[in-house]
DNA sequence: CGAATTGTGTACCGATCGGTATAAAAAAAT
DNA sequence: ATTTTTTTATACCGATCGGTACACAATTCG
Protein backbone atom coordinates (compact mmCIF):
# COMPACT_ATOMS: atom_id res chain seq x y z
CA UNK A 1 0.00 0.00 0.00
CA UNK A 2 1.18 3.60 0.11
CA UNK A 3 2.17 5.79 -2.53
CA UNK A 4 3.14 3.96 -5.88
CA UNK A 5 6.01 4.39 -7.64
CA UNK A 6 6.40 6.77 -9.96
CA UNK A 7 9.68 5.12 -12.44
CA UNK A 8 10.43 1.83 -13.19
CA UNK A 9 13.09 0.21 -11.18
CA UNK A 10 14.66 -1.38 -13.81
CA UNK A 11 14.92 1.24 -15.92
CA UNK A 12 16.71 3.40 -13.46
CA UNK A 13 18.82 0.57 -13.08
CA UNK A 14 19.83 -0.01 -16.49
CA UNK A 15 20.84 4.17 -16.48
CA UNK A 16 22.83 3.73 -13.60
CA UNK A 17 24.94 1.04 -14.91
CA UNK A 18 25.32 2.74 -17.79
CA UNK A 19 26.61 6.12 -16.25
CA UNK A 20 29.23 4.05 -13.74
CA UNK A 21 30.12 2.19 -16.67
CA UNK A 22 31.19 5.50 -18.75
CA UNK A 23 32.63 7.41 -15.89
CA UNK A 24 33.48 5.09 -12.91
CA UNK A 25 32.18 5.13 -9.81
CA UNK A 26 34.13 7.94 -8.13
CA UNK A 27 33.58 9.92 -11.61
CA UNK A 28 29.71 9.70 -11.57
CA UNK A 29 27.89 12.02 -9.37
CA UNK A 30 24.68 12.11 -7.72
CA UNK A 31 23.57 14.49 -9.64
CA UNK A 32 24.41 12.80 -12.51
CA UNK A 33 22.48 9.86 -11.40
CA UNK A 34 19.15 11.55 -10.49
CA UNK A 35 19.08 13.21 -14.05
CA UNK A 36 20.06 10.31 -16.15
CA UNK A 37 17.73 8.03 -14.00
CA UNK A 38 14.94 10.73 -13.86
CA UNK A 39 14.05 10.80 -10.28
CA UNK A 40 15.10 12.57 -6.89
CA UNK A 41 17.74 11.70 -4.19
CA UNK A 42 15.47 10.66 -1.67
CA UNK A 43 14.08 7.99 -4.15
CA UNK A 44 16.98 6.80 -4.97
CA UNK A 45 18.28 6.07 -1.43
CA UNK A 46 14.63 4.91 -0.68
CA UNK A 47 15.23 2.53 -3.13
CA UNK A 48 19.13 1.44 -3.81
CA UNK A 49 19.64 2.68 -0.23
CA UNK A 50 23.20 5.01 -1.23
CA UNK A 51 25.29 5.17 -4.00
CA UNK A 52 27.49 2.19 -2.39
CA UNK A 53 24.50 0.16 -3.04
CA UNK A 54 23.18 1.34 -6.02
CA UNK A 55 26.54 0.86 -7.88
CA UNK A 56 26.93 -3.09 -6.19
CA UNK A 57 22.97 -3.31 -7.92
CA UNK A 58 24.09 -2.25 -11.01
CA UNK A 59 27.36 -4.20 -10.93
CA UNK A 60 24.83 -6.89 -10.23
CA UNK A 61 22.61 -6.25 -13.33
CA UNK A 62 25.95 -5.89 -15.70
CA UNK A 63 26.62 -9.54 -14.84
CA UNK A 64 23.36 -10.92 -15.13
CA UNK A 65 22.57 -9.20 -18.39
CA UNK A 66 25.98 -8.21 -20.00
CA UNK A 67 28.47 -11.02 -19.19
CA UNK A 68 26.53 -13.70 -19.24
CA UNK A 69 28.51 -15.53 -22.22
CA UNK A 70 30.87 -16.25 -19.61
CA UNK A 71 29.38 -18.88 -17.53
CA UNK A 72 27.87 -19.98 -21.15
CA UNK A 73 30.93 -20.45 -22.52
CA UNK A 74 32.45 -22.57 -19.32
CA UNK A 75 30.09 -25.21 -20.97
CA UNK A 76 31.51 -25.72 -24.31
CA UNK A 77 33.07 -29.28 -24.54
CA UNK A 78 36.50 -28.35 -25.94
CA UNK A 79 38.97 -25.62 -24.12
CA UNK A 80 39.96 -23.89 -26.97
CA UNK A 81 35.77 -22.83 -27.52
CA UNK A 82 35.78 -21.76 -23.86
CA UNK A 83 38.44 -19.82 -24.31
CA UNK A 84 37.59 -18.37 -28.01
CA UNK A 85 34.25 -17.76 -26.68
CA UNK A 86 35.21 -16.09 -23.52
CA UNK A 87 37.28 -13.38 -25.57
CA UNK A 88 34.94 -12.97 -28.43
CA UNK A 89 32.20 -12.38 -25.52
CA UNK A 90 34.19 -9.61 -23.54
CA UNK A 91 35.15 -8.19 -27.04
CA UNK A 92 31.56 -7.77 -27.93
CA UNK A 93 30.08 -6.33 -24.85
CA UNK A 94 33.00 -4.21 -24.61
CA UNK A 95 32.48 -2.72 -28.20
CA UNK A 96 28.63 -2.42 -28.41
CA UNK A 97 27.40 0.71 -30.67
CA UNK A 98 25.00 1.16 -27.87
CA UNK A 99 26.01 1.76 -24.52
CA UNK A 100 29.29 2.47 -23.03
CA UNK A 101 33.15 1.12 -24.10
CA UNK A 102 35.33 -1.03 -21.90
CA UNK A 103 33.88 -2.94 -19.13
CA UNK A 104 31.91 -1.71 -16.16
CA UNK A 105 34.09 -4.45 -13.70
CA UNK A 106 37.28 -2.49 -14.67
CA UNK A 107 36.04 1.07 -15.29
CA UNK A 108 34.18 1.31 -12.48
CA UNK A 109 37.04 1.70 -9.79
CA UNK A 110 40.34 0.71 -11.20
CA UNK A 111 42.49 3.31 -9.13
CA UNK A 112 40.28 5.79 -6.80
CA UNK A 113 40.63 7.42 -3.50
CA UNK A 114 40.33 5.27 -0.21
CA UNK A 115 36.50 6.59 -0.09
CA UNK A 116 35.93 3.88 -3.20
CA UNK A 117 38.48 0.93 -1.83
CA UNK A 118 35.68 -1.22 -0.80
CA UNK A 119 34.19 -0.65 -4.17
CA UNK A 120 37.79 -1.39 -5.50
CA UNK A 121 38.25 -4.41 -3.65
CA UNK A 122 34.78 -5.80 -4.38
CA UNK A 123 35.77 -5.43 -8.45
CA UNK A 124 39.25 -6.71 -7.95
CA UNK A 125 36.80 -10.31 -6.19
CA UNK A 126 35.05 -10.35 -8.91
CA UNK A 127 37.67 -10.68 -11.78
CA UNK A 128 39.77 -12.94 -9.83
CA UNK A 129 36.01 -14.79 -9.10
CA UNK A 130 35.91 -15.47 -13.19
CA UNK A 131 39.50 -15.96 -13.68
CA UNK A 132 39.38 -18.95 -10.70
CA UNK A 133 36.15 -20.40 -12.65
CA UNK A 134 38.21 -20.31 -15.70
CA UNK A 135 41.56 -21.82 -14.52
CA UNK A 136 38.79 -24.31 -12.84
CA UNK A 137 37.38 -25.52 -16.32
CA UNK A 138 40.59 -26.05 -17.74
CA UNK A 139 41.77 -27.91 -15.01
CA UNK A 140 39.41 -29.98 -15.57
CA UNK A 141 40.30 -29.63 -19.50
CA UNK A 142 43.56 -30.76 -18.48
CA UNK A 143 42.45 -34.03 -16.90
CA UNK A 144 40.09 -34.99 -20.37
CA UNK A 145 43.60 -34.32 -22.43
CA UNK A 146 42.47 -31.03 -23.66
CA UNK A 147 45.27 -28.19 -23.17
CA UNK A 148 47.83 -27.33 -25.56
CA UNK A 149 50.90 -29.28 -23.42
CA UNK A 150 53.29 -27.48 -21.03
CA UNK A 151 50.85 -25.02 -19.57
CA UNK A 152 49.50 -24.71 -16.26
CA UNK A 153 45.25 -24.29 -16.41
CA UNK A 154 45.33 -21.49 -14.47
CA UNK A 155 48.17 -19.80 -15.95
CA UNK A 156 46.24 -20.35 -19.27
CA UNK A 157 42.87 -18.76 -17.24
CA UNK A 158 45.27 -15.84 -16.40
CA UNK A 159 46.37 -15.82 -19.82
CA UNK A 160 42.79 -15.15 -21.19
CA UNK A 161 41.77 -13.00 -18.94
CA UNK A 162 44.72 -10.78 -19.25
CA UNK A 163 43.91 -10.29 -22.77
CA UNK A 164 40.27 -9.84 -22.40
CA UNK A 165 41.31 -7.31 -20.20
CA UNK A 166 43.68 -5.73 -22.55
CA UNK A 167 40.70 -5.51 -25.42
CA UNK A 168 38.70 -3.61 -22.61
CA UNK A 169 41.04 -0.38 -22.45
CA UNK A 170 41.59 -0.93 -26.16
CA UNK A 171 37.89 -0.77 -26.37
CA UNK A 172 37.73 2.15 -23.80
CA UNK A 173 40.60 3.84 -26.04
CA UNK A 174 38.19 3.81 -29.08
CA UNK A 175 39.03 0.35 -30.40
CA UNK A 176 36.27 -0.75 -32.95
CA UNK A 177 35.33 -4.44 -32.59
CA UNK A 178 37.23 -6.02 -36.06
CA UNK A 179 40.29 -4.42 -34.83
CA UNK A 180 39.45 -6.77 -31.56
CA UNK A 181 38.92 -9.65 -33.09
CA UNK A 182 42.32 -9.37 -35.29
CA UNK A 183 43.64 -9.88 -31.74
CA UNK A 184 42.14 -12.31 -30.53
CA UNK A 185 42.51 -14.31 -33.80
CA UNK A 186 46.29 -14.14 -32.72
CA UNK A 187 45.69 -14.56 -29.62
CA UNK A 188 44.29 -18.06 -30.43
CA UNK A 189 46.99 -19.07 -33.04
CA UNK A 190 49.35 -20.49 -30.21
CA UNK A 191 46.30 -22.60 -28.82
CA UNK A 192 45.91 -25.45 -31.59
CA UNK A 193 42.88 -25.83 -33.14
CA UNK A 194 43.14 -29.76 -32.73
CA UNK A 195 44.89 -30.91 -29.55
CA UNK A 196 46.88 -34.30 -29.52
CA UNK A 197 44.09 -36.85 -29.02
CA UNK A 198 44.67 -39.83 -26.87
CA UNK B 1 67.37 36.12 -6.15
CA UNK B 2 64.45 36.02 -3.30
CA UNK B 3 63.60 33.63 -0.56
CA UNK B 4 65.04 29.86 -1.74
CA UNK B 5 62.34 27.21 -2.53
CA UNK B 6 62.36 25.06 0.34
CA UNK B 7 62.16 21.51 -1.08
CA UNK B 8 63.60 19.63 -4.20
CA UNK B 9 60.63 20.36 -7.04
CA UNK B 10 61.49 16.59 -8.47
CA UNK B 11 61.44 14.84 -5.23
CA UNK B 12 57.65 16.68 -5.35
CA UNK B 13 57.16 15.37 -8.06
CA UNK B 14 58.27 11.99 -7.68
CA UNK B 15 55.76 11.75 -4.86
CA UNK B 16 52.80 13.44 -7.04
CA UNK B 17 53.80 10.95 -9.76
CA UNK B 18 53.32 8.33 -7.31
CA UNK B 19 50.42 9.33 -5.60
CA UNK B 20 48.48 9.46 -9.08
CA UNK B 21 49.71 6.28 -10.08
CA UNK B 22 48.48 4.68 -7.02
CA UNK B 23 44.93 6.50 -7.17
CA UNK B 24 44.25 8.26 -10.26
CA UNK B 25 43.73 11.36 -11.45
CA UNK B 26 40.52 12.72 -9.60
CA UNK B 27 40.98 10.03 -7.08
CA UNK B 28 44.32 12.31 -5.70
CA UNK B 29 43.34 15.70 -3.70
CA UNK B 30 45.02 18.79 -3.13
CA UNK B 31 45.14 17.44 0.27
CA UNK B 32 46.69 13.90 -0.54
CA UNK B 33 49.36 16.25 -2.83
CA UNK B 34 50.58 18.75 -0.67
CA UNK B 35 50.49 16.00 2.34
CA UNK B 36 52.46 13.86 0.48
CA UNK B 37 54.59 16.38 -1.22
CA UNK B 38 55.25 18.23 2.16
CA UNK B 39 54.59 21.35 0.83
CA UNK B 40 51.57 24.14 0.70
CA UNK B 41 48.90 24.43 -1.84
CA UNK B 42 50.31 28.07 -2.80
CA UNK B 43 53.88 26.09 -3.00
CA UNK B 44 52.46 23.66 -5.30
CA UNK B 45 50.53 26.02 -7.80
CA UNK B 46 53.43 28.20 -7.61
CA UNK B 47 55.76 25.68 -8.95
CA UNK B 48 53.17 23.59 -11.20
CA UNK B 49 49.96 26.22 -12.41
CA UNK B 50 47.03 23.82 -11.22
CA UNK B 51 46.16 20.07 -10.57
CA UNK B 52 46.18 19.43 -14.51
CA UNK B 53 49.80 20.87 -15.03
CA UNK B 54 51.22 19.08 -12.30
CA UNK B 55 49.57 15.74 -13.66
CA UNK B 56 50.87 16.02 -16.90
CA UNK B 57 54.19 17.14 -15.47
CA UNK B 58 54.35 14.05 -13.56
CA UNK B 59 53.09 11.93 -16.62
CA UNK B 60 56.02 13.36 -18.45
CA UNK B 61 58.43 11.87 -15.64
CA UNK B 62 56.40 8.84 -15.87
CA UNK B 63 57.48 8.49 -19.26
CA UNK B 64 60.91 9.97 -18.51
CA UNK B 65 61.74 7.41 -15.95
CA UNK B 66 59.81 4.41 -16.00
CA UNK B 67 59.10 4.06 -20.15
CA UNK B 68 62.22 4.81 -21.22
CA UNK B 69 62.41 1.04 -22.17
CA UNK B 70 59.69 1.31 -24.74
CA UNK B 71 61.63 3.23 -26.88
CA UNK B 72 64.77 1.84 -26.32
CA UNK B 73 62.74 -1.97 -27.19
CA UNK B 74 62.45 -0.14 -30.14
CA UNK B 75 65.89 -0.27 -31.41
CA UNK B 76 66.19 -4.07 -31.21
CA UNK B 77 67.24 -5.76 -34.37
CA UNK B 78 64.51 -8.09 -34.78
CA UNK B 79 60.99 -8.03 -34.45
CA UNK B 80 59.97 -10.54 -31.98
CA UNK B 81 63.04 -8.98 -29.63
CA UNK B 82 61.25 -5.56 -29.87
CA UNK B 83 58.25 -7.31 -28.50
CA UNK B 84 59.47 -9.47 -26.05
CA UNK B 85 61.52 -6.50 -24.03
CA UNK B 86 57.99 -4.13 -24.53
CA UNK B 87 55.98 -7.19 -22.96
CA UNK B 88 58.87 -7.59 -20.24
CA UNK B 89 59.51 -4.11 -19.50
CA UNK B 90 55.71 -3.28 -19.15
CA UNK B 91 55.39 -6.39 -17.05
CA UNK B 92 58.64 -5.01 -14.57
CA UNK B 93 57.13 -1.73 -14.08
CA UNK B 94 53.40 -2.54 -13.40
CA UNK B 95 55.53 -4.33 -10.79
CA UNK B 96 58.07 -2.75 -8.92
CA UNK B 97 58.32 -4.05 -5.21
CA UNK B 98 58.39 -0.50 -4.70
CA UNK B 99 56.01 2.13 -5.88
CA UNK B 100 52.34 1.65 -7.30
CA UNK B 101 51.00 -1.50 -8.95
CA UNK B 102 49.77 -1.13 -12.85
CA UNK B 103 50.17 1.80 -15.35
CA UNK B 104 49.78 5.36 -14.36
CA UNK B 105 48.62 5.60 -18.40
CA UNK B 106 45.80 3.62 -17.28
CA UNK B 107 45.17 4.42 -14.01
CA UNK B 108 45.34 7.81 -14.17
CA UNK B 109 41.92 8.07 -15.82
CA UNK B 110 40.23 5.28 -17.65
CA UNK B 111 36.59 6.21 -16.78
CA UNK B 112 36.24 9.75 -15.56
CA UNK B 113 33.39 12.75 -14.86
CA UNK B 114 33.70 15.56 -17.66
CA UNK B 115 35.82 17.29 -15.86
CA UNK B 116 38.94 15.03 -16.21
CA UNK B 117 37.99 14.87 -20.05
CA UNK B 118 40.83 16.45 -20.91
CA UNK B 119 43.25 14.42 -19.10
CA UNK B 120 41.91 10.91 -20.67
CA UNK B 121 42.01 11.85 -23.50
CA UNK B 122 45.78 12.88 -23.65
CA UNK B 123 46.05 9.55 -22.03
CA UNK B 124 44.41 7.49 -24.61
CA UNK B 125 46.52 9.71 -26.91
CA UNK B 126 49.65 8.58 -25.21
CA UNK B 127 48.32 5.33 -25.08
CA UNK B 128 47.66 5.92 -29.57
CA UNK B 129 50.72 7.09 -29.56
CA UNK B 130 52.63 4.06 -28.28
CA UNK B 131 50.85 1.55 -30.34
CA UNK B 132 51.50 3.55 -33.32
CA UNK B 133 55.34 4.08 -32.77
CA UNK B 134 55.60 0.27 -32.49
CA UNK B 135 53.51 -0.42 -35.95
CA UNK B 136 55.87 1.63 -37.49
CA UNK B 137 58.70 -0.26 -35.93
CA UNK B 138 56.48 -3.58 -37.51
CA UNK B 139 55.91 -2.30 -41.03
CA UNK B 140 59.81 -1.98 -41.06
CA UNK B 141 60.22 -5.53 -39.88
CA UNK B 142 57.53 -6.30 -42.50
CA UNK B 143 59.56 -5.04 -44.90
CA UNK B 144 62.91 -6.74 -43.50
CA UNK B 145 60.74 -10.20 -43.82
CA UNK B 146 60.99 -10.37 -40.01
CA UNK B 147 57.35 -10.69 -38.91
CA UNK B 148 55.37 -14.00 -38.50
CA UNK B 149 53.35 -14.26 -41.67
CA UNK B 150 50.32 -13.27 -42.22
CA UNK B 151 49.96 -10.86 -39.90
CA UNK B 152 49.50 -6.86 -40.73
CA UNK B 153 52.37 -4.92 -38.37
CA UNK B 154 49.89 -2.71 -36.87
CA UNK B 155 47.28 -5.44 -35.53
CA UNK B 156 50.78 -6.64 -34.13
CA UNK B 157 51.31 -3.37 -32.23
CA UNK B 158 47.88 -3.67 -31.35
CA UNK B 159 48.14 -7.60 -30.10
CA UNK B 160 51.25 -6.40 -27.60
CA UNK B 161 49.81 -3.23 -26.67
CA UNK B 162 46.76 -5.45 -25.50
CA UNK B 163 48.37 -7.89 -23.35
CA UNK B 164 50.90 -5.25 -22.00
CA UNK B 165 47.31 -3.46 -21.06
CA UNK B 166 45.73 -6.49 -20.11
CA UNK B 167 49.24 -7.10 -17.90
CA UNK B 168 48.91 -3.11 -16.32
CA UNK B 169 44.98 -4.72 -15.35
CA UNK B 170 46.70 -7.76 -14.04
CA UNK B 171 49.00 -6.16 -11.88
CA UNK B 172 46.54 -3.65 -10.63
CA UNK B 173 44.24 -6.35 -9.06
CA UNK B 174 47.62 -8.03 -7.42
CA UNK B 175 49.26 -10.27 -10.08
CA UNK B 176 52.84 -10.53 -9.12
CA UNK B 177 55.59 -10.38 -11.64
CA UNK B 178 56.33 -13.90 -12.38
CA UNK B 179 52.50 -14.20 -13.31
CA UNK B 180 52.92 -11.96 -15.68
CA UNK B 181 55.86 -13.19 -16.93
CA UNK B 182 54.17 -16.73 -17.77
CA UNK B 183 51.14 -15.25 -19.62
CA UNK B 184 53.80 -12.99 -21.61
CA UNK B 185 55.99 -16.32 -22.36
CA UNK B 186 52.47 -17.63 -23.72
CA UNK B 187 51.78 -14.64 -25.59
CA UNK B 188 55.23 -14.92 -27.50
CA UNK B 189 54.79 -18.82 -28.57
CA UNK B 190 52.50 -17.68 -31.62
CA UNK B 191 55.92 -15.80 -32.39
CA UNK B 192 58.10 -18.02 -33.77
CA UNK B 193 61.76 -17.38 -32.19
CA UNK B 194 62.95 -17.64 -35.74
CA UNK B 195 60.99 -16.47 -38.89
CA UNK B 196 61.87 -17.90 -42.38
CA UNK B 197 64.85 -16.23 -43.36
CA UNK B 198 65.00 -15.36 -47.01
C1' DC C 1 -14.66 9.46 5.27
C1' DG C 2 -10.51 9.32 8.07
C1' DA C 3 -6.11 6.79 9.25
C1' DA C 4 -2.10 4.62 7.96
C1' DT C 5 1.51 4.02 4.76
C1' DT C 6 4.68 5.01 1.17
C1' DG C 7 6.80 7.91 -2.44
C1' DT C 8 8.06 12.67 -4.05
C1' DG C 9 9.85 17.57 -4.09
C1' DT C 10 12.31 21.04 -1.80
C1' DA C 11 15.46 22.71 0.78
C1' DC C 12 19.05 21.91 3.47
C1' DC C 13 23.27 19.52 6.05
C1' DG C 14 28.51 19.28 7.07
C1' DA C 15 32.53 17.98 4.49
C1' DT C 16 35.43 18.32 0.89
C1' DC C 17 36.59 19.81 -3.73
C1' DG C 18 40.12 22.81 -6.60
C1' DG C 19 41.90 27.27 -6.23
C1' DT C 20 43.42 32.00 -4.36
C1' DA C 21 44.04 36.61 -1.62
C1' DT C 22 46.95 38.40 1.71
C1' DA C 23 50.62 39.15 4.40
C1' DA C 24 54.71 37.60 6.72
C1' DA C 25 59.40 35.49 5.99
C1' DA C 26 63.73 34.95 3.74
C1' DA C 27 66.93 35.78 0.55
C1' DA C 28 69.68 39.17 -3.04
C1' DA C 29 70.55 43.86 -4.73
C1' DT C 30 71.48 48.65 -3.79
C1' DA D 1 69.78 49.35 6.22
C1' DT D 2 66.39 49.53 2.92
C1' DT D 3 64.29 48.00 -1.18
C1' DT D 4 63.03 44.31 -4.23
C1' DT D 5 61.87 39.73 -5.25
C1' DT D 6 60.31 35.23 -4.34
C1' DT D 7 58.37 31.65 -1.27
C1' DT D 8 55.84 30.51 2.55
C1' DA D 9 51.78 30.00 5.86
C1' DT D 10 47.10 31.01 7.00
C1' DA D 11 42.78 31.68 6.07
C1' DC D 12 39.47 31.92 2.98
C1' DC D 13 36.49 31.48 -1.66
C1' DG D 14 32.32 29.49 -4.29
C1' DA D 15 31.00 25.02 -5.96
C1' DT D 16 30.07 20.48 -5.46
C1' DC D 17 30.22 16.19 -2.91
C1' DG D 18 27.11 12.31 -0.70
C1' DG D 19 23.27 12.24 2.19
C1' DT D 20 18.90 13.62 4.80
C1' DA D 21 14.84 16.25 7.39
C1' DC D 22 10.50 17.56 6.48
C1' DA D 23 6.28 18.50 4.53
C1' DC D 24 3.17 17.13 1.07
C1' DA D 25 0.98 14.00 -2.38
C1' DA D 26 -0.99 9.64 -3.55
C1' DT D 27 -2.45 5.38 -2.60
C1' DT D 28 -4.76 1.27 0.47
C1' DC D 29 -7.13 -0.19 4.62
C1' DG D 30 -10.60 0.19 8.05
Amino acid sequence: MGRPREFDVDDALETAMELFWRKGYEGTSLTDLTEGMGITKPSLYGVFGNKEGLFLKALERYERTKMNFFHEALKEPKARDVAEKILRGFAESQTAETGPSGCLGINGALACSEAAAEIQKCLIENRQRGERDLGRRFERAAKEGDLPAGHEPYDLARYVMTISQGTAIQAASGADRPALYRVIDMALQFWPETVAQN
